[in-house]
RNA sequence: GGGCAGGUGGCGGAGUGGCCAAUCGCAGCAGACUGUAAAUCUGCCGUCCGUUGGGACUACGUAGGUUCGAAUCCUACCCUGCCCA
């Protein structure tokens, strides 16, 4: 039983629309999930993520093996009863934290050692481990432990990791057939991803999607992208990825949330991406708007009475001036991060469902072009 | 009227003869952020010139003085706070 059908391929470009089944859940790719660390994506109530339209966001492993912990998790039978969350839900490994805690971590074939970034405490994560804790935490979808390398990295390292990676996700997949025979674990339709890297090589790349397809997974991610390289090579990667994974699944480009990223990657096939930007960003004043980005700090929306975005309907645009916006983030009135974070997610959510919309009607890659255009002219 | 403490860049507050255009914090100005150690981080922040190295000018209450050299020492004055009358 597949967990994901494609129902339409764009006629230019390989941009596809898909359903993707989690459990009773049904959801449209292609998909963004905002990121939600600790259970929470952070300043939004579940409510107000259902108001805006999201289906789904990750959650991560690690974060959230130090708190709340396994025995909370068990204790609630999952997250999503934790939280009262009844859309989807996406796990991380802790896979990425091998990369951005990189002075708190050990890494070994058997597994990686942390210093957890709270206390300074010693904890070491398995592949095993890391797949038991993700069905505790009750995912829709996990994935499996792989370790992401920072860029530039030299190719032997990089090619170890792919080894390391292949290792691993064969060890998470053995683990995760066995919780299902098991009945263990607080979801019972969870599904695994494999995650391929590789780093900017090709040939490493190659291999890592050879190896990671034939262990056999419900469907693909694509890690270790967006570290720190140059775009025009990540845009070489991910192309290149494209060419080389079976269009027939689903594929998962992880981290990837500039605008520009996402259209690309989406012309290029991938169903699913997620990222920190929308909720980051919008903390540190800075929103999307269909005309650029724009920084509310600036002194200059002091006393600008329009909306952050006068093409949205997000509550935010209806109801605060730049300049109120303006006025909270300078005095540093809690509001505004709710707000900000609002008005991102919702544009970005948006964006998604307008790109689906436009896919179906074969007109994808005018969009993308309208939208780019529009966007970089910067009139804001 | 007397005593004591003090007056430093937008504010708070270091410095107490050369390494001082002056530590630091705040405020201000801008930039960054891509599977969240992030309500974070970085840069600028006397004026003018220079892309950089750097240069010129004006400055530590006011006015004088000592000194090769003063925010720092001396004199007078002005002002502020506290205490006494």
């Amino acid at each position: 039983m597949k967990s994901f059908k494609v129902i339409y391929r764009d006629k230019l470009s390989q941009a596809r629309v898909g359903i993707l089944k989690l459990g009773n859940l049904e959801i449209f790719t292609p998909l963004f999930l905002p990121v939600g660390t600790l259970g929470v994506v952070k300043t939004l109530s579940y409510e107000e993520l259902k108001e805006i339209g999201v289906d789904a966001f990750i959650a991560n492993a690690y974060h959230l093996y130090l708190r709340p912990g396994e025995e909370i998790l068990k204790k609630f039978c999952g997250l999503k009863k934790f939280i009262n969350w009844d859309r989807g839900l996406f796990t991380d490994s802790g896979g990425f934290q091998i990369y951005s805690l990189k002075e708190l971590k050990k890494i070994t074939e058997e597994g990686v050692e942390f210093r957890s970034h709270i206390d300074g405490s010693k904890h070491f994560f398995t592949p095993e481990k890391v797949i038991e804790f993700q069905a505790v935490i009750g995912s829709d979808v996990s994935v499996c432990l792989d370790e992401c390398v920072e860029y530039p990295v030299d190719y032997n390292y990089a090619k170890r990791s792919v080894e390391v990676t292949t290792l691993w996700a064969k060890r998470c997949k053995k683990k995760f057939d066995e919780i299902k025979k098991n009945n263990f674990g607080n979801s019972q339709n969870q599904l695994l991803f494999g995650i391929i890297q590789g780093s900017v090589y090709k040939d490493l790349r190659k291999k890592s999607i050879e190896e990671i397809l034939s262990i056999g997974f419900d469907g693909y991610a694509i890690g270790g992208l967006a570290v720190g390289e140059p775009r025009e090579l990540m845009w070489e990667v991910v192309n290149f990825i494209s060419e080389n994974l079976s269009q027939d699944e689903v594929k998962y480009i992880m981290g990837i949330g500039e605008l520009e990223d996402i259209f690309f990657c989406i012309e290029k096939g991938y169903d699913i991406m997620d990222c920190v930007l929308p909720t980051r960003n919008g903390r540190n004043g800075q929103a999307l708007t269909s005309f650029g980005k724009i920084n509310i700090k600036n002194s200059k929306y002091s006393t600008d009475e329009s909306p952050l975005d006068n093409e949205c309907s997000c509550f935010v645009c209806k109801n605060y001036s730049r300049a109120l916006l303006h006025h909270y983030y300078k005095s540093q009135e809690l509001l505004v991060l709710k707000l900000m974070s609002y008005h991102n997610v919702y544009f970005i959510i948006n964006l998604f469902k307008t790109i689906r919309e436009k896919i179906i009607k074969d007109e994808f890659l005018r969009f993308k072009e309208d939208f780019l255009k529009k966007f970089n002219s910067e009139i804001c």
